[in-house]
RNA sequence: GGACGGGUGGGUGAGUGGCUAAAACCAGCAGACUGUAAAUCUGCCGCUCCUUGCGGGCUACGGAGGUUCGAAUCCUCCCCCGUCCA
């Protein structure tokens, strides 16, 4: 069947194997996925990607719904065909840029007014809007809208936060399921979704996390995601929020921790019984000249480079190592070439799907505890 | 030979008596980045001393003198550069 989700294999930490399957391909949890926000992973062509080996990426409901228009992606067959990737597609609601864009919306019960960050245009993103935008873009994996809030934040302002979230995510599923039943079973046909996740959120406080994962569960919904982590707070603290949630949240079905994570971090969530993630950081981060490596960041336009006749990263396998070196690079980065950044980001993102990979064989193995003691090891001393 | 215009910190270039170790930008050095308003943002960027303070000393706006309490800024001469006229 093409929906489904499976744990394969479970480790002593918690952590799960998996497989999850999507009309357009299947891809092995737990899984990063690469952020393409305004359908392109920036510096990355889908046939990079490819051969990467990532099977799903992220895409951005409230941008696409501002550019090029969530109708106009409809027409033209789906944001698949569009940006012509033939994975899996996560789309998020545009939650995150309720706390991102901060002074560029309102927010009500009713939804989300936006200032449009492009022309100053008011929209209002409801979570039956932003359900029907992801359904018009044929998204995979359709997230519900959320209330994404400032960590720390006090403690009426979470409660607030979780209230609402819970709010719109009933109003998301019954729009969601509405429209699938309407749909019948051309719904696979006409590219509709089956995947919509909800949100938990109740930023550090773990009785909101626990409260707000409740009423989502209740509300049923085939995935979970937790948010509102990863935004300032220390990683033990990520990490605690996140242990409360997963031990509430269903163990048959996926887990998405949204927004993480440092290279150091994601096999400590994947040991919290986490089978997803999104991380903006491998991207950016390489076109800041920030290259993550096994032996830990290079800052590559640092001085000490210019004469490095090394590979970025030479325990790495990837076209970008195999070829270039960092004196060559770090020139790049100093030129402004455009190439920087695509070499740059096609090394970072090899680097996370890679350490993906090596936790997954990791679940098999049973020795994740290793792998992220040494991750971590690598990391907190600097880079070489 | 003459007439104008101009010489400012690594570069471009503001500044025409004190608020100027001297704007801004670039280059350089370092740092940040976690569901992307990010090919972005931040700090440093003459030398030196210490009790690290919106601290002290020194050097600095082509060169040398001078005026002034005080000069990158005004005056004199000189040296360069550009444009134009012979």
């Amino acid at each position: 069947m093409s929906f489904a989700f499976e744990v394969t294999q479970t480790d002593p930490t918690g952590a799960r194997r998996g497989k999850f399957s999507t009309p357009h391909g299947a891809f092995e949890t737990p899984a990063f996925m690469p952020v393409g926000t305004a359908a392109t992973v920036k510096g990355l062509t889908q046939d990079a990607l490819e051969q990467l080996g990532a099977r799903i990426i992220l895409a951005n409901t409230y941008h696409l719904y501002l550019r090029p228009g969530h109708e106009l992606i409809r027409k033209l067959g789906g944001l698949h065909k569009f940006m012509s990737w033939p994975g899996a597609i996560l789309t998020d609601s545009g939650g995150f840029q309720v706390f991102s864009l901060s002074d560029l919306r309102k927010i009500t019960d009713e939804g989300v007014r936006f200032r449009s960050h492009l022309d100053g245009s008011e929209h209002l993103l409801t979570p039956e809007k932003a359900a029907e935008i992801q359904l018009a873009l044929g998204s995979d994996i359709a997230m519900v809208l959320d209330e994404c809030i400032e960590t720390p934040a006090p403690r009426d302002i979470a409660e607030a936060a979780v209230r609402r979230t819970s709010l719109w995510a009933k109003r998301a599923r019954e729009y969601f399921l509405q429209k699938s039943q309407e749909a019948g079973s051309a719904a696979t046909a006409a590219g509709l979704p089956q995947w919509q996740f909800a949100i938990v959120q109740g930023a550090t406080f773990a009785d909101l996390r626990r409260q707000s994962a409740r009423q989502l569960l209740d509300i049923d919904f085939p995935g979970n995601a937790i948010g509102g982590l990863a935004v300032g707070e220390p990683h033990a603290m990520t990490c605690e929020m996140t242990a409360v949630v997963t031990e509430l949240l269903p163990k048959d079905r996926p887990r998405y921790l949204m927004g993480v994570g440092r290279p150091e971090q994601i096999a400590d969530y994947v040991a919290l019984g986490i089978d997803m993630m999104d991380c903006v950081l491998p991207t950016r981060a390489a076109r800041h000249a920030c290259i993550y490596t096994s032996e830990g960041r290079v800052l590559i336009k640092n001085a000490r480079y210019a004469e490095d006749q090394r590979p970025l990263d030479p325990a790495c396998a990837c076209g970008v190592c195999k070829r270039y070196t960092r004196a060559y690079l770090r020139h790049l980065f100093h030129a402004g070439e455009i190439t920087a950044a695509i070499l740059a980001t096609h090394h970072n993102v090899h680097f996370y799907l890679d350490i993906m990979r090596q936790i997954r064989e990791a679940i098999g193995f049973g020795n994740l505890a290793k792998f992220s003691s040494a991750m971590h090891a690598r990391y907190s001393a600097g880079p070489a």
